[in-house]
DNA sequence: GACTTTATACCTACGCTGTAGATCTCGACA
DNA sequence: TGTCGAGATCTACAGCGTAGGTATAAAGTC
């Protein structure tokens, strides 16, 4: 019960001025990190710099010394997820480097799955996405793929991966996914006048998200191969 | 100049109760029309219950008589934009028939780019989503499809649709597109000391979203039709 | 050592948000 | 005519992002 304080006030009783040297000091990492870990608890929508600035016990405009606003926060959060992607092998087959590629993006996404919109809906700024990325293309030109045909490849698989992932973490249109997890008043596709759904409503309601994943990414790269020459 | 007012004031002065006879009455898709004009207008993240009321020169708390909150709101927009979609027709080859859904989709989230995220972000608790999908399996059914493949199908169609969609409406990553035109600091790819990107940069740079689309369309759809029996 | 500069922390305050709860006023039904 | 309830307004609150100001100690300069 020791000491007793408002509660609210943010740590060291209001010390004010730069910290004394051997205090630990904030940094735009430290901020990033402690976002991170507040949207893992509580989502991305309950952030905000108040409740960073808290579990930080630091004043609220205190972050604003090591970030810009809001959004580099964001940006930052997304930076971090990207940076989880492990590097790909650089041997084995084109095919096999691509779906590594794929595969490390999906993980690194999953780690993080209440974060991971701020990498799938926004433009990114930052160049920490340029390695997963010459990491993707690269097993297309060294097979021989004309660069402009590589780019429309490269563009259909992304396409595709974000869309899945976030159907994966819940951030877009799944239908029937997971009764009573999805928000609110999740009907129970009542379909009714319409045959064709009627006939496809039991699988409908099941979703093996790996599975899923896997037989897509088939599906993409497959065609892709038939594109390359040879 | 004649009456001047505060410029806060909604409008009818204040009158307070239940609005005399002749007057045009507020209604559920009142309010959601206003915010679909207003998202338009000024983006999805600039909206907010008192602009809505503004707009509809009404105090902001008499839309809780219809929407029960913001949320439900945005849920509204996204069945507007999906009531959007054309019915797809009924003949043609499965091909054809696919096709027609996917573009009708699009043309559906393109007629309202700044409001599409309220479709491709969120789950989505309405009916209004399920004839399109049901035109979508139905093609794959008839060719003889056994339904659970067809639900694998319809969700790597899906995943390349969003994903794609949101590349176009600009809210999801998408390397070097329109300098310029993305947000804040859009670095020009200094790429550097990755080989492989510095091939592809100058095709990075130009992205006509239509022949994208359509590229990925074929791709997806070819690598679907190629699973079908016969 | 003394003086200045600079980085970093805190504090106050503003305008905006979503919305709970109370109040008023009219049309509709008895 | 009396009562009721739907639908509007008004007030108010807690929370948000952040502009602007102030204090303090470290680092740089002589």
């Amino acid at each position: 019960m020791g000491h007793t304080e408002p509660v609210t006030t943010p740590a060291p009783k209001g010390r004010r001025g730069r910290p004394p040297r051997g205090s630990a000091t904030l940094s735009r990492d430290r901020v990033i990190e402690a976002a991170l870990a507040l949207v893992d608890e509580e989502g991305l929508d309950q952030i905000s710099m108040r409740k960073i600035a808290q579990r930080l016990r630091v004043d609220p405009m205190s972050l604003y010394n090591h970030v810009a606003d809001k959004d580099d926060v964001l940006d930052g959060i997304a930076e971090a997820l990207l940076a989880g992607i492990p590097a790909p092998p650089a041997d084995g087959t084109p095919r096999e480097r691509m779906e590594g590629v794929a595969r490390g993006f999906r993980a690194a996404m999953l780690a993080h799955p209440r974060a991971a919109p701020t990498v799938l809906t926004r433009q990114i700024g930052s160049s920490a996405g340029l390695a997963p990325l010459a990491a993707a293309v690269a097993p297309l030109l060294d097979a021989g793929c004309p660069p402009e045909q590589a780019v429309h490849a490269l563009r259909a698989a992304l396409g595709f991966l974000v869309g899945t992932l976030m159907r994966e973490v819940e951030a877009s249109p799944s239908f029937g996914t997971d009764p009573a997890a999805g928000g609110r008043r999740r009907r129970t596709l009542e379909a009714a006048a319409l045959p064709s759904l009627t006939a496809i409503a039991p699988h409908l309601a099941v979703c093996d998200h790996e599975a899923e994943f896997e037989y897509g990414l088939d599906l993409v790269l497959t065609a892709i191969e038939r594109t390359l020459p040879g």
